[in-house]
DNA sequence: GTCTATATTATGATAGAC
DNA sequence: GTCTATCATAATATAGAC
């Protein structure tokens, strides 16, 4: 966000200001993540997330000027911790055959996913309101690993390990399969009387993804399917 | 809701007042599934969900004490349009497999969400807070699908014609797959240049719902394959 | 059943001291 | 960068006339 701060070198013992202003910003965002999360963009509050952060309501509006800026701020900060943990995956994984790649690449966004159930709820947000931030959101943030992931589906289909169909429609299948049930918590726990979250539903929602997604491919990796 | 109005016969040419309430109780749960759906629980206001329905705000009131109120009434009204869709559905597949019967009613309800993307919203809205109403729903309205359902999945599974699986995360993994991109649609958009709701994009995701769920099963149904 | 008017509270955003 | 105080607006809900 702000960023270039020559630092500490000069004014010696001192707190850099703008290391302090840059942790005021996470414990911000942590806070937005969590209230936009439980009360939607239109129910969270400025005071809620300022509660929430520990700081004062007129804090979060100088770093945050609107509060729109804000949602855009923590669903990135969101959408970033899932590329960091990405990142070194994609690289691990270099040698593999698509088919694995991309099942390889979503159990873990499923593992992600629960972890992180806020993910869902923020797009959807942004999927209600029509303003130009979610198309900024989708050009910066969600293109790029849209593109290489559709890239990799459409050559698994090739090789026949994918099952035909709009590699688009399949990619937001693999993301509903992946997310939804973390969002529907307690539904799923009304009806089931279990908690989807807990870490042997979520390894069995894993292997469920790579089942239905990647039938001709064994189900290799350490977690079984159930 | 209310009912019993001994209506006109006595009264001559006059409306009656129970049918009028009845029309109005209507055209405010169609504004108020709009509003919800469109901005979220918190962001509805019954000044615009009354704007909506042509009538003054106290109205809206009046006959639903509570946004509480007003929202699980929104919420099983939508739940009731699907449910009186699939009652005739059920009759006529009586004599059919389970998982051919899986199949088309999960196929249908494709093409539901895709004309009621408000459906997914108010069900995560509901997921988001705690009372006890979700409860309610879940019990009254969700509960009784959830179970035929299951029943039916295990049965397909025991024949071999669905994957194995929890039939809980199946069951979820179908609904998601269902109805999400229909609740993304302008990231869906925005990624793919193509909006999800157009018939043949509904048709594509429905015949990807069969291939991925029930892939031994022959593609029979009119809706080809992509 | 439907309306107008209003009480009360909470919101997003700003001003100005430090 | 962070705080206290405040403005203008909009929210849910109620009261009372018709």
């Amino acid at each position: 966000m702000k960023k270039t701060d020559t630092d500490s070198s000069r004014s010696g013992a001192r707190v850099p200001k703008q290391q302090r202003a840059w942790e005021t910003q996470e414990r911000i965002l942590k806070a937005a993540v969590r209230v936009f999360s439980e009360r939607s963009y239109e129910g969270a509050s400025y005071r809620l997330i300022a509660e929430g952060a520990g700081v004062g309501q007129a804090l979060v509006t100088y770093h945050f000027p609107s509060k729109e800026d804000l949602w855009v701020a923590a669903l990135e900060w969101t959408l970033g911790k899932f590329q960091n943990r990405l990142r070194p995956n994609l690289e691990a994984l270099q040698g593999l055959d698509p088919a694995t790649r991309v099942k390889l690449i979503f159990q873990d966004f499923t593992r992600f996913c629960a972890e992180h159930p806020e993910l869902l709820g923020l797009l959807m947000d942004g999927n209600r309101r029509d303003g130009p931030d979610l198309t900024r959101v989708a050009n910066d943030s969600l293109r790029p690993t849209f593109e290489l992931l559709r890239e990799l589906i459409e050559a698994a289909q090739r090789d026949g390990t994918m099952p035909a169909g709009d590699p688009g429609l399949i990619y937001y299948a693999m993301i509903a399969v992946s997310c939804m049930v973390f969002s529907l918590t307690r539904e799923f726990e009304q009806l089931t009387g279990r908690d989807p979250r807990e870490p042997d539903m979520v390894e069995a929602q894993a292997a469920l993804l790579g089942r239905l997604f990647f039938p001709g491919l064994a189900d290799a990796d350490g977690a079984g399917g159930q």
